[in-house]
Parts: structure tokens; C-alpha cells; sequence
DNA sequence: GAAAAGATTACCT
DNA sequence: GGTAATCTTTTCC
């Protein structure tokens, strides 16, 4: 008997930062209003926490990343180039970056990369302090089962280059470059 | 007020 | 492999 997904409420992400972000690997997360609602599977993210120089907050709060002081379970949306990236908010101060994700259901644009993902989802800046625990047009669904994950550095960071805050679902090949040991097209064994 | 720096991506050789 | 695009926020006069 296949157990129900739960819909991930305030608890889920009231917890610590990397404990989030390696249980949000599985999980289903919907965009946009119900009926036109976009699907994805979440395979791979990166944690941003507290002493951490490459996290925003590092220094404190400023206009950027107000809404990682939010209450946990906020969208934390910021633009980098010309693109804009998701964050799931958990505790003040710390998130999980939104790395990628296998679209599920009828969903064209590529889900693969931080930058790709908020564009296929539609996120806009303008999303930027949603309450995702309490939303209409967006939603989360926990996992039913444990991936097999693997952790590696975050990608694009010049400072705590080092730190292996990155996880993803090995294997899957919906998983971001540079690829981390184990998500290979082709994975080599087990 | 000016300058630099990106949690990226697309396109080049 | 490398670099340009592009624009907001942050940081430094």
C-alpha cells in the first residue's frame, strides 16, 4: 500500500536547514492556480545557513533578502544576470536553494539549473515573500519514499567553496551541472 | 553617487 | 574549455 503524499505545512520547515533541504529531494512542489498548476519533483538543492559567508544573509538583513527572516516556509525569490532563483525559507536567516527538478505532467520548459527551474515554475521577483505554507497557488507535498542521495559542493559560490551543502537524487538525470559523483547520465553501479 | 559583484545561462572556439 | 549578457543589490567612497 502505497502511502499518501503529506502536504508539507510550517513544521516541515521549522527544522534545520540541511535536514530540509535532504527531505525536500523527492517532493512535490505546485505552481499556479489549481487547474493550471505546474508540477515538479524536486532532485537536487543546497543548503544556505547560518555563518555561512556564501549564504545573503551572511551579513545581516538587508533589502535583498528580507524574506529569509520570514517565517519558515517563505519563498525567498532573488535575481542574479538575468535570471531569478527560488529559495525555500527555514529558519531566520537560512534557506534551501531550488536547484532542479523532473517535471511531472505536461510541463515543455527544461527544469534543469536553479535559474531554469523558477522560469519553468513561473516564479517572478514579484513572488519574492509568499507564504508557501498558506498559499493558493503554491504547493508542497512531501515524499512517500527516500531517494538514494549524494552530496557534493555548492555550485557557483566563490566563498565556503568547499562546503558539501549540495544533495541530490542519484542518479537522475534531471539533475544540474556540474554533476556531482554518483548522477552521472550513466550511473556506473548500484 | 559611482562602482563592483554576483547562489546563472547561452553561446563561442 | 572560455566569456559575454544584463540588471539589481550591495558596498565603497
Amino acid at each position: 500500500m502505497i502511502p499518501r503524499r503529506p502536504r508539507l505545512g510550517r513544521r516541515f520547515f521549522d527544522r534545520p536547514t540541511v535536514t530540509v533541504a535532504r527531505e525536500l529531494l523527492g517532493a512535490h512542489l505546485g505552481v499556479g492556480p489549481a487547474g493550471r498548476r505546474r508540477w515538479v519533483e524536486i532532485v537536487e538543492c543546497e543548503a544556505y545557513v547560518a555563518d555561512d559567508p556564501a549564504n545573503h544573509a551572511y551579513r545581516g538583513m538587508t533589502r535583498r533578502n528580507r524574506s529569509m527572516f520570514g517565517r519558515p516556509g517563505t519563498l525567498y525569490i532573488y535575481r542574479i544576470h538575468r535570471v531569478v532563483c527560488a529559495n525555500a525559507v527555514t529558519r531566520p536567516g537560512e534557506a534551501v536553494l531550488l536547484r532542479a527538478a523532473r517535471p511531472l505532467g505536461p510541463m515543455a520548459d527544461s527544469t534543469r539549473g536553479p535559474g531554469r527551474l523558477a522560469r519553468a515554475l513561473g516564479f517572478r521577483l514579484a513572488d519574492d515573500g509568499t507564504d508557501m505554507v498558506d498559499s493558493p497557488t503554491i504547493v508542497w507535498y512531501g515524499r512517500r519514499e527516500i531517494p538514494p542521495i549524494v552530496a557534493g559542493p555548492r555550485v557557483g559560490i566563490r566563498r565556503a567553496a568547499d562546503a558539501p551543502l549540495r544533495w541530490a537524487i542519484r542518479g537522475s538525470p534531471w539533475v544540474s551541472l556540474p554533476r556531482p559523483p554518483g548522477v552521472s547520465p550513466r550511473p556506473t553501479g548500484a
